[in-house]
DNA sequence: AGCCGCTATATTGTCGACAATCAACAAAAA
DNA sequence: TTTTTGTTGATTGTCGACAATATAGCGGCT
């Protein structure tokens, strides 16, 4: 497991990347069907080793399998889109809290330093560095909650799936300077060792990206 | 997916639901190294069944994989035991905000009925009821709060793991007329769609039930 | 014409054998 | 004695073939 930092050491990891990145990326498009031969000789691999990857895709919640049918892609809706967001706003606000509590004095600086960074890189006018940035930032929560269930499940599952919605239906938009405000807030509470409101500046983030993002799919 | 309710239909299915049983239920020892030879021997079928179904178990969190190496069953920690629920707390405090908002006043009438009915069990005296009441309870609401993320992960993901503490650490204790009460309370804020007490009551009974266990682990 | 059942085909599920890798032990050098 | 290195044995990873199952198309029946 966690597959996310980990290298890939066998021909079934390979693979599973490979499949992750370019179901994520749009390579292959959501909501299509996912035959097991064909991606064997698409990848080079054999059948037992797409089987493998697709297991570990459908812990990811990036493809759905039915017994005797096959696997499909998972596909992109505005539910399942408010769905995802429901359930980051609760694991990513309880990750914020205990990050308060169990992240080490360096790590708080580190962050910190982090935020200034990407503060300098703003008033460069280089934007584009948000999105990176933004990942960056809620990695580094994430990993500071010091809680292998509540990782797992954001950055080996939750994760992907939100990258693909990002990047499927564009979400860069804007939102930059106001999401950056709320990052530094919750950095502050961080170090003040502040769980209850770091969790709680947490959720509004999250909610409020997703309001932004359900007004996007408006238009 | 959605292990829990479906039946098992292929023979890599049955032998999950089989392994995962004897792992929850102590058969096989926590800890204990898992060989897939050994396995297949024991349970009639061949190694491919028997790592699907570790794979499976691997994202249940009840055993634990190494490349080239094997699985072994994951060890019941008192950390560990801390961090389930603290993600519980976090996934449950949701799914009863959300059951709050999206369950049908059927589904409210039928929650109200079970509690009473448990309460007329208590009052007879047969408290070895609320072991399994506590779980309906629970895994209603969870159903009722209608995102897909959410369920799977309560359900197929952590309630087997919580389930194997329980067993195995004899988690049957008393807290039962005290945990009584806090269901009514939280049913009766969801038939008030009052999403956001729900939550908060949700949380703090999980927070509860953790507290009594940790007591009971430093016996 | 529309519906039902059957066959044919393609896809997934399962298996046993082979290849690659690791852990343990033994032997040799420092 | 301690450390390092090579070998051995066992375990996991990978593969191609076979069996079981579902979908699609066709033909017959009402």
């Amino acid at each position: 497991m966690t597959f996310f930092v980990e290298k890939p050491v066998t021909a079934a990891d390979k693979t599973f990347f490979q499949l992750r990145k370019d179901i994520v990326e749009g390579d292959i498009v959501a909501g299509s069907k996912l035959s097991e031969t064909e991606l064997s000789t698409k990848y080079s691999v054999s059948r037992a080793i797409i089987r493998e990857a697709l297991n570990r895709l459908e812990f990811c919640h990036l493809v759905e399998r039915k017994a005797n049918v096959g696997a499909r892609v998972v596909a992109l809706t505005s539910e399942g889109l408010l769905e995802l967001y429901q359930v980051r706003e609760s694991l990513e606000g309880m990750a914020a809290r205990l990050a308060a509590k169990n992240m080490s004095d360096e790590e708080v600086n580190d962050l910190n330093y982090l935020l200034n960074a990407h503060g300098a890189n703003m008033e460069n006018g280089q934007s584009y560095y948000q999105e990176a940035g933004d990942v960056d930032f809620h990695y580094r929560i994430i990993v500071g909650c010091k809680n292998k269930h509540l990782t797992s499940m954001l950055i080996d599952g939750l994760y992907h799936l939100v990258r693909m919605y990002r990047v499927q239906l564009g979400m860069a938009g804007p939102r930059v300077t106001t999401a950056f405000d709320e990052h530094k807030h919750i950095v502050q509470a961080i170090a003040n060792r502040d769980g209850e409101l770091a969790e709680m500046l947490m959720r509004r983030h999250i909610m409020y990206s997703k309001h932004s993002i359900q007004n996007k799919l408006k238009n």
